[in-house]
DNA sequence: ATCGCTTTTTGTCAAATGGCAAATGATTTC
DNA sequence: GAAATCATTTGCCATTTGACAAAAAGCGAT
């Protein structure tokens, strides 16, 4: 919970009262690997944050072929928020990739934050916003380099997640194949 | 004008007092093929919003390749948020690709906009949000997909924009080279 | 330790894409 | 309208990556 606190505080500020009254709001959930957090043609209907583990969000394209958008790892809010939002199905799966440990808000509570906490509406989207910005950033580099250095650039990004998953979703990630990128690998020690 | 109004009256309602503060504040501004509306290194100090023309946001990358992030069309807003918003220098240039008409609003009057009118601030997260979570949508299908794929992809997203804009744009905003594209429009054919 | 299952690595070959340079086409300038 | 400049296309060959299949390695259950 500190680390929830702490994220959130990055943000903006709160007093003692607000903080005791999010951490009220919050309950733990675990996770087993592979388990789901929200499904793709479904209504996302919590916020959840990373205690301990991966998670990462996949879907399906027009091919079949499973591919893996984003990993998010510990201390990273975890939330499909046009889904919770605007209460429409959501186009992708959230799914732990290790055993996870969460702390989670339904979407009760979180209403009732927004209402109760002043200025906690503008924490959450500045927290939306930079999550969006890093996506955006970290995907921009991996249209234009190749398979290597966009290997490289995801050890960077994600350091502590290249040796908790496997291969085959850091290849859908990158968008090469599975044996690239074992020969990648292999190149690179 | 009018495309403005329309535009940010998708994101919430505005009483007709509200609209014509708005309108006050914006002034035009034509950017001619090649000119930049905001620079790499500087900090971004107006909002604009595309009313003919196409404009695109690009960087050099480690290689010192000029790269095309994406492109902004008619009736968006064009502006570095994160450079705007938190007077950090830019890490992109905006430039007009062909000539432009903009409506521009200074970060003053924008301020103003902010602290003048109810909800105002609602909208704009709104606005950026969408923004955002357009380009995520927009770059991930790049990663996974091959040269042609993509290429037709970027017909779809930007279907007004491909006869309007150099083929080296393209190429580097799909992350192929110039020959490659080349060579794919002949096949297309 | 062994079996069965999944994941990763490796081999072979084919296809896609890049690098480079020349040719062609389009546009601007005088 | 000719020359100069810039953008696009094409050819040739090298390199990267993919497809497919088989081998090897890892892992859990017994």
């Amino acid at each position: 919970m500190k680390n929830l606190i702490e994220y959130i505080l990055q943000f903006g500020n709160l007093n003692q009262q607000q903080i005791d009254l999010i951490s009220r709001k919050a309950t733990e959930l675990d996770l087993r690997k592979d388990e789901y957090f929200s499904e793709a043609g479904k209504i996302s209907r919590q916020v959840g944050f990373v205690l301990e583990g991966v998670t990462r969000v996949c879907y399906y394209n027009n091919k079949g072929e499973e591919i893996t958008k984003y990993f998010i790892e510990e201390n990273n809010l975890v939330v499909d928020f046009e889904s919770f939002n605007d209460e429409i199905c959501s186009s992708a799966y959230v799914q732990a990739v290790t055993d996870c440990k969460l702390i989670v808000f339904s979407k009760k509570d979180w209403q009732e934050l927004l209402n109760t906490i002043v200025g906690w509406d503008t924490i959450v989207h500045k927290i939306i916003s930079k999550a969006l910005m890093q996506k955006v950033a970290r995907r921009s580099p991996l249209v234009t380099e190749d398979a290597t250095e966009r290997y490289l650039k995801f050890l960077e990004i994600y350091p502590t997640v290249a040796n908790r998953v496997p291969l085959s979703y850091i290849a859908s990630y990158l968008g090469i194949t599975q044996s690239s990128l074992s020969r990648i690998r292999k190149n690179i020690r």
